[in-house]
DNA sequence: CTGTTAGCGCATTCAG
DNA sequence: CTGAATGCGCTAACAG
C-alpha cells in the first residue's frame, strides 16, 4: 500500500460505487446502515482521507478561513490579546471542519493584494480580519471585491452587520465611574489608536466622557491620548501626562502592553500605584498580574470575541447571508492600585 | 465579467493557448518575450488568479505548511517567544509561496490524528513541530507515516537532521558561567520541561553542570527543577527553591514567562534581584525588559530560529532531501540584575 | 437507497 | 517555442 488511496480504492474493497463512498464521507443520510459500515471499514483499513484539493476544486469550497494581521508589525504579533483572539477563532473554526490559514501583509498597501489573491484563487473561502488602522476604508475594497470578511472591530460607520467588538466604551466608562468614585477627579487616558473602531460608537473617549457627565465632572480633552497599543507608546503618553500635567491624579490604559509602559514610566517618576496615583490597566493578561500585586483591571473577553468572529465568518460563509454584528460587554476587575476615597 | 476567470479565459483573450498561459503563470523560460507580454496583459485585464485547488490537485502540492502548537494549553498561546518563531517562520514560507496553517491539537493524543489528517489529505505538504513534551516518541511515527516535518528542537537521540534548535546548553553555560564569576555560588536553575529536548545534547541542565565543572565548583542536582513554561510554574519552583534551601544566591529562569512568576515569588519574599540575589531571565522579552530595570537575560533568536523551520521544511518538501539540523547559539545580556563580585 | 456520467481548473504528457 | 489531448480525485446532476 504505498501511494494513497482514492475513492475508488475505498469503493471497490466495499464492493460499493464512488458516489456512496462519497455519500458516507459527507454524512449523507440516505445510505442503508450497513453499506455505511461497510464503507467506513474499507476507510479505516485503507487510511483513506479524501483529497481536500479534489474536494475544493469539485465544491467550490476550500473549508478554510484567513486570519489577517495587519502589516508585520511586531509588536502587534507579540500582543498576548491578539493571540487570545487567534485562538478563539482558531477552536471555532475548526469545530466547524474549517482551518485558519495566517496572512501577514508586510505593508498596509499590501493587504488587499494579499486578501486578493487568498480569496480569488480560493485559498481562502473568508477571512477574520483584525482591528487594524484604516479598516474603513479596506472593508469598503473588501465589498466591492467581495471578499467574505468578518471583523474584530465596527467597520465603517452605518454598517452594522459582519464584527464582533468588545464595547470599549462600556469598559472605559466601566473603569472612569469606579475611579471617580473613588475620589479620582484629573484622570488620564491612553486610548487605542485612531482609526481602529468606528469614530462615535465605541471608543474609550466616549465612556471616559459619559462617566465624567455622569457625574457632573467637566472633561479635559488634552488628558487624552492616543496609544498605538505599543509598550513604549505607553510608556511615552505616560511620561507627557506627568510632564504636562502634575495634578494628574489617576491613569487609565486601555492596554495591557501600554500599561507596562505605563507602570515603568511611573515607577521611573517614583510613583506607586495605588498609593500615589490610581491606575487602571486594560487587559488583565496573566503577565500582567503577576508584575503588579493586586492591579486593578479592564477585561475583555478577548478569547470569546475570536471565537465569535470564528463561528460568524463560517455561518457567514456557509449561508450567504450577513450577520447582525455582536458586541461583547466585559467587567472591571478591582484590585488596589485605586485608592479608595482620597 | 462575474464568475471567477480561467485559465481559458486567458488564453482566448491572448490568443494563445491554455498550455502557455500556464507556462508563463509558472515562470517557464520557454515562452517568447512578446508572447509573455501579451498573456501577461490578459491577466492583469481579467484579474486572473490560478485556482489553487485545481493546481494543488494536478500538481500534489499545496504549497502550504501547518504549524502544529501542541494541546492548545493556553499558557503556550500566550508565549510570546512561540509568536516570535512564528512570525519568522511565516515570513519564510511566505517568501517561498508557501502559506501557514495553524494547527492546534487539543490533546496529546489527538496530535497523530490532526496531522495525519492534515497532510494525508494534503492540506499541507509538510509541517513545523513547535518543540512540546513527548516529540521524542511522536516524530518517531510521523517518520514511519512519511510525514514531513521540521521540529523547533532536536527530536530524538541519534537524529541529525531537520530540526533547528536553539542551544539551550550553550546560554546556560554563559549565563552560569557569567554568575559564578560575579560571585555567586549556589545557583537554582529553573529549567525547561522534560522532553523537550533530546536528553543529552542541549539542554540548559548540561551547560550549568558545565559552568560549574569548569569552575572546580560542586554540583547540586537539587538546585536543579523543571518548569513547564507558565508563569505559574516559575513561581512555585522559585518558591520551592527558596524554601528548600535559604542559603541560595543566585536563580537561572529559562524562560521568559517563568521569570515573571519568579520575580513575584521573590518580591513577595521581599527579595531584590541584583540587591539581595542574583538573577538571570530567559527570553529578553520587550514586555519583561519593562518590569525590571536592568534585568540581565539570555537571548536566544527566536525569529530566526522560526525563519530557518520555515526555510527548512521549504527545502524538504522541494527537494525530498532530509536536511541536516541547525543549532543557533543565542547570547547574554548583561544588565543589573547580577551584584558584582559579592 | 444506489450507480453512471460528466467536469471542476489546471498542468503533464507528447507532438509538432 | 507552442498546442491537443488527457486525467488529477472528487461530487453534482441525473437517472434508476
Amino acid at each position: 500500500m504505498r501511494g494513497r488511496s482514492t475513492i475508488y480504492d475505498v469503493a471497490e474493497l466495499a464492493g460499493v460505487s464512488a458516489k456512496t463512498v462519497s455519500r458516507v464521507i459527507n454524512n449523507s443520510s440516505l445510505v442503508a446502515p450497513g453499506t455505511r459500515r461497510k464503507v467506513l471499514a474499507a476507510i479505516a483499513e485503507l487510511d483513506f482521507h479524501p483529497d481536500s484539493a479534489a474536494k475544493g476544486l469539485r465544491q467550490r469550497r476550500r473549508k478554510s478561513v484567513g486570519l489577517v494581521i495587519p502589516y508585520g508589525s511586531d509588536f502587534v504579533f507579540q500582543d498576548p490579546g491578539m493571540w487570545a483572539q487567534a485562538n478563539g477563532a482558531h477552536r471555532a473554526l475548526s469545530e466547524r471542519g474549517y482551518d485558519l490559514v495566517l496572512a501577514v501583509p508586510q505593508t498596509k498597501e499590501l493587504v488587499l493584494h494579499e486578501l486578493s489573491r487568498l480569496t480569488k484563487n480560493r485559498t481562502v473561502d473568508g477571512v477574520i480580519l483584525y482591528a487594524m488602522e484604516g479598516v474603513e476604508a479596506l472593508v469598503k475594497e473588501f465589498d466591492r471585491l467581495k471578499i467574505r470578511y468578518v471583523s474584530l472591530s465596527v467597520c465603517y460607520s452605518g454598517q452594522d452587520y459582519n464584527f464582533v467588538e468588545t464595547d470599549s466604551s462600556y469598559v472605559s466608562h466601566l473603569a472612569t465611574r469606579y475611579m471617580i468614585t473613588q475620589g479620582a477627579r484629573r484622570i488620564g487616558l491612553i486610548r487605542e489608536p485612531e482609526g481602529f473602531f468606528h469614530a462615535d460608537k465605541a471608543t474609550a473617549e466616549e465612556g471616559y466622557h459619559r462617566a465624567h457627565l455622569e457625574a457632573g465632572l467637566p472633561v479635559d480633552r488634552s488628558l487624552i491620548l492616543a496609544g498605538d497599543y505599543s509598550i513604549v507608546s505607553g510608556y511615552e503618553r505616560t511620561c507627557q501626562l506627568l510632564r504636562d500635567y502634575p495634578d494628574i491624579d489617576g491613569i487609565l490604559c486601555m492596554s495591557d502592553p501600554m500599561a507596562m509602559g505605563a507602570l515603568r514610566a511611573l515607577r521611573e517618576h517614583g510613583l506607586t500605584p495605588g498609593v500615589d496615583i490610581d491606575f487602571v490597566a486594560g487587559d488583565d493578561f496573566p503577565s500582567t498580574r503577576e508584575i503588579w500585586p493586586g492591579l486593578t483591571s479592564i477585561r475583555t473577553p478577548l478569547y470569546e470575541q475570536g471565537y465569535q468572529a470564528g463561528t460568524m465568518i463560517v455561518d457567514y460563509i456557509e449561508s450567504g447571508q450577513k450577520i447582525p454584528g455582536r458586541v461583547l460587554k466585559g467587567e472591571l476587575i478591582v484590585r488596589q492600585s485605586v485608592r479608595s476615597l482620597h
